[in-house]
RNA sequence: GGGCUCUUAGCUCAGGGGGAGAGCGCUUCCCUGACACGGAAGAGGUCGGAGGUUCAAAUCCUCUAGGGCCCACCA
């Protein structure tokens, strides 16, 4: 072995030889019990970030302990067409070629993607094999391969069919630069400080003038009327008059509807049926006019008059600017509020009328709502399901038609000849129709595509084949948990629940584990525009794929943003070198490939390896119990610092001078080899490939990647041990506070109260204290000092080769410190009504404390009148 | 406007009713036959502030100050 632990010579060897041998597939487990869990889908042409390896190291624990503990275990891989984003990338691409999509038509456009697609969809799954994702790739998956294009197919004709589907002229968010319509949670609110505009629209009678506020004077160039609340007494006698709209000339109606808020602004609102959600509910309300004034670029069209061709906000000025002129500007104020952008291309997001495809959410939510107040799926941690309440109970129809050319096609034709003479006839298909079911004419398909979100809704199923009714369907339908990050709960989980609820009679996963999102070391969300992303890749470069899980599995907190800090890649890996030489020290006494796949403890342990394998049974179960809450963070802390701590720093020692007598060894060599063995098993889910290659050389049978789930014998070790590790401390500070070396031997006298000595003690604490100790009758004082650990007292004769002074401040630190202990306990054990109402356990380990502090001091008291 | 969340050691963060924790940094000693990517011994927090509940509060409740996030048809 290499005297260090160096990562990059077999990380990527391991990787290869799992895939080759099935490993990663549910079927290396042929009798166990399945459990599933599907990825939220990468977008196939982007590369791994930091976000995604946080979310992979917790769903690959996952999936890897349950695959050790016997479980049919199946990470279903997959990526995301990601419609918008990657449209918009190859767009971007061909622009720096002086070409757009328009000029190379739709063919060809998709031709170009679906080459990209294939010159950068195997990118981000390479990079996931570096980082060690265990995902079946025979399962993989891409949410516009055929079977997955065949169940959207499937969903949105049934959809149709059981009229959850419609089509409608409706009032949505229109992104001008992506050139399409985006649903209601593509639109990211930001506050911002505007102007909000006061403007007179003069009366037709030229009786006066009526004051309107916006923030957007460009929109009444499309104004058909002038809205007041009907019991507003300052403009009651107006209503139904008219006014003459500036700049146009058109006469537009004042009319009264309750939506005004008369507080607000002047309590006279300009409606613009066209371009504004609640303006185009009161044109409902009294059948006004609706005049597009912008065009699907923004820009202000011919019903604009001397304005058309103007950007809208330059429009928004210029109108502004000729209002004024015309002496109809009465003033602008600064106006707080907020505005909405696409969270795609950041461009302010015009509301705009337009034919769009729609799901009728209601008879999806409800049920999706009662399974997690009914507990049969639950969000861990569970402050999340207000949110999803609440955002499941206010949510209106989902927009699920977009005007793009990558994405599933919309499964609808249209016959003019059908039609009514305004409207064509609609016919959704599950088959391609190539003319009109009713006459036999021409049909046309709708040219828009589908939300990105829609077909990920089904991935839980989709990725079984549905609606074939596959093995895999049956097997790993539900599937066992969902882990993903915050942000996208309602993007996708909440429809995930939706659709499996609905198609598949049942939810889609029980658990839903949260996460939060990894910022930079000052707290900042990782992103590309501030430039402060850490490349996940390069890490491993750097560090090694194991070192960066474990130290994103030890951030992250359930449902706390991580905080991603270097510092912890290299503690980690500082963390794998002391595993692979701990490993070197284990294979000097242990023959390597001699260690038992499991088991192998000795029937007849030594009193250090009983305490060894006691307290790893107490730090598995624990462990397993965090594992099983997904509390990794904690899991991890735990198994780290006690086989730091404990195993490496106490056990290591303590078993030395047992196996340097290799006649008396066997149970020692046993223990050791057994202990290492399931401490690399538990740690096999945070660092799998340092593990298997320190498997490879301690066991050398088949891969620890399948090998069994640990379980530890019950064992209980020697009571005295603690009183041992006291002693040894006490020692080793002494020495260092007087600066003796640990090569100077030292003889301890000592009496033991407690009966707590041992023989076995005597090898143990020469190799870990350099101490020799034999038993005095009595305690002893003149020329000697005290080191008290439990009820043994240790006397050390001083022989002048200490200084005095010291010695007594270090044992009135001492003191202090036990009187500290003994006043608190005091304190309580004083308190009638503690002793009253505490638990019984809790006032006797108080009890405990105060005698035990009790007669430290009593002891170090004593110690200190000796020294004179 | 509604909701959530954070404030704990010099720094970055866990924890969450019964003696304050980790990583990094810091001090002293040690290259002892696995490891200096190491070992041993240490220093360092009245857990944002004020009330309250309780035998017991960093932890629960209320208020308060200052961050962050989400939702909302704020002309």
């Amino acid at each position: 072995m290499e005297l260090t632990y160096a990562p990059e010579n077999f990380e990527s060897d391991w990787y290869a030889k799992w895939e080759a041998g099935g490993v990663f597939r549910p079927e290396i487990n042929p009798g166990g019990e399945p459990f599933c869990m599907v990825i939220p889908p990468p977008n196939v042409t982007g590369q791994l970030h930091m976000g995604h390896a946080l979310n992979h190291v917790m769903i690959d624990a996952i999936i890897r302990r349950k695959r050790m503990q016997g479980f049919a275990a199946l990470w279903v891989p997959g990526t995301d067409h990601a419609g918008i984003a990657t449209q918009n990338v190859v767009e971007k691409s061909l622009a720096k070629e002086g070409i757009t999509r328009q000029e190379l038509g739709r063919e060809r456009f998709l031709e170009q993607i679906w080459g990209w697609k294939e010159t950068y969809g195997d990118r981000i799954t390479l990079q996931m094999r570096t980082l060690g994702d265990s995902c079946d790739w025979t399962r993989e998956r891409f949410t516009m391969d055929e079977g997955m294009s065949r169940a959207v197919r499937e969903v949105f004709v049934s959809l149709w069919e059981e009229d959850l589907m419609y089509r409608g002229f409706r009032m949505g968010n229109w992104c001008p630069s992506c050139g399409t319509a985006i649903s209601d949670i593509e639109v990211e609110h930001e506050d911002e400080i505007g102007e909000l505009a006061h403007l007179r629209y003069p009366l037709e009678d030229g009786s006066g003038h009526l004051v309107v506020a916006t923030t957007r004077a460009e929109t009444m160039l499309g104004d058909t009327a002038v809205a007041v609340h009907p019991e507003d007494e300052r403009y009651t006698h107006l209503i139904g008059k008219f006014i003459t709209l500036p700049l146009i000339g058109r006469r537009i109606p004042i009319v009264a509807d309750s939506f005004v808020d008369p507080e607000f602004g002047t309590g006279a609102v300009k409606v613009t049926p066209a371009h504004d959600p609640n303006d185009y509910e009161i044109g409902l309300r009294h059948d006004l006019p609706v005049i597009q004034v912008l065009d699907l670029e923004a820009k202000v069209n011919d019903n604009g008059g001397e304005f058309a061709g103007m950007d809208r906000f330059e429009a928004r000025t210029a109108v502004k600017e000729a209002l004024d002129a015309l002496g109809l500007l009465e003033g602008v104020e600064e106006h707080s509020h907020s505005v909405g952008h696409c969270s795609r291309s950041g461009t302010v997001v015009e509301p705009m009328l337009s034919d769009q495809w729609y799901v009728k959410v209601r008879p999806l939510t409800d049920p999706a709502i009662d399974v997690v107040r009914d507990g049969t799926a639950g969000f861990n941690p569970k402050r999340w399901e207000n949110s999803y309440f609440h955002w499941m109970e206010n949510l209106r129809d989902w927009c699920v038609s977009r005007q793009l050319w990558w994405g599933h096609r919309i499964p609808a034709w249209f016959c003019d000849e059908c039609g009514d003479g305004t409207e064509a006839k609609v016919f959704v298909s599950r088959e391609d129709l190539s003319h009109c079911p009713d006459c036999g004419g021409a049909v046309r398909q709708d040219e828009d595509v589908l939300d990105t979100w829609f077909s990920s809704a089904l991935f839980p199923f989709s990725v079984f084949n549905w609606p074939d009714e596959t093995t895999d369907l049956e097997r790993f339908y539900p599937n066992n948990a969902m882990l993903t990050g915050f942000d996208i709960i309602y993007f996708w989980v909440a429809r995930m629940l939706q659709m499996g609820i609905h198609f598949m009679e049942e939810v889609p996963f029980p658990t839903i584990v949260i996460h939060g999102l990894v910022r930079d070391e000052h707290g900042r969300k990782m992103s590309k525009s501030l430039n402060n992303g850490i490349d996940p890749m390069l890490v491993i470069e750097d560090h090694g794929a194991d070192p960066l899980r474990l130290a994103l599995l030890q951030s992250a907190a359930p449902g706390h943003d991580v905080v991603f800090d270097m510092s912890r890649v290299e503690a980690a890996r500082r963390f794998g070198n002391k595993l692979w030489n701990a490993a070197r020290l284990v294979l000097q006494h242990v023959e390597p490939g001699s260690v038992p796949a499991e088991g192998g403890y000795p029937e007849d342990p030594a009193p250090a390896d009983a305490w060894i394998m006691e307290r790893f049974g107490e730090v598995q179960r624990s462990f397993d119990d965090l594992c099983e809450k997904y509390r990794f963070s904690d899991a991890y802390a735990a198994l780290y610092s006690f086989v730091w701590s404990e195993l490496f720093d106490w056990y290591l020692e303590l078993s030395k001078p047992a196996l340097y007598d290799e006649a008396t060894n066997e149970a020692t060599v046993q223990t050791l080899g057994a202990v290492f063995r399931d401490a690399l098993k538990l740690f096999h889910p945070a660092m799998p490939f340092l593990t298997e290659e320190l498997w490879s050389e301690l066991v050398g049978d088949g891969f620890i990647a399948t090998a069994s789930w640990p379980e530890l014998p019950e064992v209980h070790g020697p009571a005295s041990m603690g009183t041992m590790q006291d002693l040894i401390g006490g020692v080793r500070s002494f020495r260092s506070q007087h600066g003796i070396s640990p090569r100077v031997p030292i003889s301890i006298l000592f009496t033991d109260q407690g009966n707590e000595v041992e023989e076995w003690w005597t090898p143990l604490l020469e190799a870990l204290a350099n101490v020799t100790m034999a038993p005095v009758a009595q305690e002893l004082g003149a020329g000697h000092t005290r080191i008290v650990a439990g009820g043994v007292h240790g006397f050390i004769a001083l022989e002048g080769l200490i200084d005095v002074g010291a010695e007594r401040a270090r044992i009135e630190k001492a003191i202090a410190g036990f009187e500290v202990d003994s006043k608190k306990a005091n304190a309580k054990l004083s308190n009638e009504k503690f002793v009253a109402s505490a638990p019984e356990e809790i006032v006797a380990k108080v009890n405990g404390q105060m005698e035990a502090a009790q007669s430290q001091i009593e002891a170090l008291r004593s110690q200190l009148q000796e020294l004179g």
